[in-house]
RNA sequence: CGGAGCGUGGCGCAGCUUGGUAGCGCAUUUGCUUUGGGAGCAAAGGGUCGCUGGUUCAAAUCCAGUCGCUCCGACCA
């Protein structure tokens, strides 16, 4: 086990936080000497952040290869050849770094490794008697992100793991996919992470099916939605909305539809509060371009737009909302006045559009609007669809129970890829048959240097950083508070070799400080133990602990040592794992 | 990429409006005193004010350009 004095240790604190930290985990990680940042969205991990991350690679290790996963590592630098392959190369966009060596050829850094496992495995796997093989590296990656931000949360490089299995049939496969499932809410459960898994949307990976794992936290940029009376969990960009028929529906006849003056009211609010009607009553119109093409989206003017299901909807790679000026092209007004009367685009509407009567829309003219439209008679729609944002006021899709939003941070998400890969690069075997068949792919990702970031969203307070002890860079720290004090010397030295005998983790703090800052460097780390020798309890022969979840403080009788601090630090565990529970 | 803002010793900032010898706190070094929750006093070291160009007798300060960083909106482990 390596030395850990604190003097000898590069272990730079910092009592002021730098300007450029926004959230809680960037700002804790720079004072607490864990990592440095060296230019936008890339960072140095210091020893002890170094050290974090092996922790929580060693519990990703130990549990992937119970689930039957080997380790292998592959370059992260690859050829644009298999990229084009795949079509990825085409559809990934500014995210892949693209660039050419000194010979010309084209490579990019690899933000994920589909393409390359792939390769590896075409070659060499050609019968169904060689499936299922499954495989895993942990290693750097590089995502020219938009826009990188929250320290380690959202950096471009980062270090991940990603898992692969390739299996021989869709049986094969899914049993693949749920052991990993499994394999990651054993890692996240070590961990000492309160989480949960959701179902997800794809995204640009593909695939047929896949779960988010989610760490709760306040922080997170997603938002997950979970039923109380059932298991069902989503991200709200996939978590469907029930649509349930109106029993009042063909009851009420709308009156003919008028236009009205609405001089500067762009938006729902200010045009329901001219008109005088509920937000409800009013249809919100987005344009959007969907894979270049503009498209028109109606939800209820109190709901909001989801992206993710349009995409889907429209069997899209990309969508993004439309521009001012293409708004004007299309509709002859400045954005907050388009309608789907008379629109020359295609128009999606919300199911809870349907019943369709006495609604308020844009007129797509400047300053004016329609009152008592009637969609299913004024107005050409293309297609209804679930395409608004779920709300906690919605019901369980699957139970029809009471839902609840939370925050939370993506630190795993895992993927039933299908044949998307192994069709575009053949990878193929031969079945016992001996017909070609094409491989089936999951692909399993965990964001190694996220999970600790999100780890200490969810694990702070005022004073420094909280670790679960399985993440924590060390178990125990132990301070020395006197080092001039020869008594003091001899009890710390001889405390230090008995932990470190004992297999615990131990940071020496040895350094020439004053007490407070000893003390406030041990909270600032968040190392769960904390074991205090001064002169003053050593007079009184015992030792102080503190507990630094709780901050309980007690003491320990120098006699017999070790067998009382083996007995606090199982309090100290057990009370980890009740407040996970 | 669009919008906002910031670049001044290692860190946090002031100075800029109204050009005139670069300042504060923390950190660092030395000495003395202190020593159980980020010590006190004294002294010292450290900055071509992001970079380039311009205006001017004179630029941290005004102008132009450029680079970097942060934040707000479109990506994902």
């Amino acid at each position: 086990m390596i030395s850990m004095r604190f003097s000898q240790c590069y272990i730079p604190t910092l009592k002021e936080t730098p300007a450029e930290a926004e959230v809680i985990s960037h700002k804790l990680l720079l004072r607490a000497g864990m990592v440095r940042k060296l230019t936008s969205g890339m960072y140095t991990y210091l020893p002890l952040g170094l050290r974090v991350l092996e922790k929580i690679s060693k519990v990703i290790r130990e549990e992937m290869a119970v689930a039957g996963y080997q380790e292998v590592l592959m370059p992260m630098v690859q050829p644009a050849d298999l990229w084009k392959e795949s079509g990825r190369w085409e559809h990934y966009g500014k995210e892949l770094l693209r660039f050419r060596d000194r010979n010309d050829r084209e490579y990019c850094l690899g933000p994920t490794h589909e393409e390359v496992i792939t390769d590896l495995v075409r070659g060499e796997l050609k019968s169904y008697r060689q499936l299922p093989v499954r495989l895993f590296q942990i290693q750097t990656k590089f995502r020219d992100e938009i826009r990188p931000r929250f320290g380690l949360m959202r950096g471009r490089e980062f270090v991940m793991k990603d898992g692969y299995s390739f299996d021989a049939n869709a049986v094969g496969a899914e049993k693949s996919y749920w052991e990993c499932h499994a394999a990651y809410k054993r890692i996240f459960r070590r961990l000492g992470l309160r989480f949960r898994p959701v179902e997800a949307d794809s995204g640009s990976i593909g695939g047929n099916f896949s779960h988010e794992f989610m760490v709760l936290a306040d922080a997170g940029e997603d938002t997950i939605a979970f039923c109380h009376d059932c298991d069902y969990a989503a991200n709200v960009e996939r978590a469907e909305v029930r649509y349930q028929a109106s029993e009042t529906k063909g009851e009420y006849t709308c009156p003919s539809m008028e236009r009205v003056a609405t001089p500067g009211a762009h938006t729902v609010e200010e045009v329901s509060a001219m008109l005088g009607v509920p937000a409800a009553a009013v249809v919100k119109t987005m344009l959007f371009v969907v894979d270049g093409k503009p498209v028109a989206v109606l939800v209820r003017g109190d709901r909001e737009v989801n992206d993710v299901k349009l995409k889907n909807v429209c069997n899209a790679q990309e969508v993004h909302l439309a521009d001012g000026d293409t708004v004007m092209a299309l509709t002859h007004a400045p954005v907050g006045f388009a309608g789907p009367i008379g629109l020359a685009i295609p128009v999606y509407a919300d199911n809870e559009l349907r019943e369709g009567v006495d609604y308020v829309t844009g007129a797509n003219a400047q300053d004016s609007h329609c009152m008592h439209v009637d969609l299913n008679r004024d107005a050409a729609v293309t297609a209804w669809a679930d395409l608004r944002m779920i709300t906690a006021q919605d019901a369980c899709p699957r139970c029809g129970g009471h839902l609840e939003l939370t925050r939370g941070i993506e630190v795993g998400h895992v993927f039933m890829l299908g044949c998307k890969y192994s069709d575009a690069m053949h990878a193929t075997f031969l079945d016992e048959n001996g017909r070609e068949q094409t491989m089936i792919m999951g692909c399993y990702g965990i964001g190694v240097s996220r999970v600790a970031a999100a780890a200490i969203e969810q694990n702070h307070d005022e004073q420094g950083i909280v670790f679960p002890p399985a993440i924590a860079p060390a178990d125990c720290v132990l301070l020395n508070l006197d080092p001039r004090n020869d008594v003091v010397n001899a009890m710390v030295e001889d405390l230090y070799g008995s932990l470190r005998h004992m297999g615990v983790e131990v940071l020496l703090d040895d350094r020439e400080e004053r007490p407070g800052v000893k003390f406030k460097d041990a909270d600032l780390l968040g190392i769960p133990m904390q074991l205090v020798v001064g002169g003053k309890s050593l007079a009184r022969g015992v030792v102080e602990c503190k507990d630094r979840r709780s901050g309980q403080k007690g003491e320990l009788p120098v006699d017999n040592l070790p067998a009382s601090f083996s007995a606090w630090a199982e309090r100290v565990r057990a009370g980890w794992e009740a407040q996970q529970a």
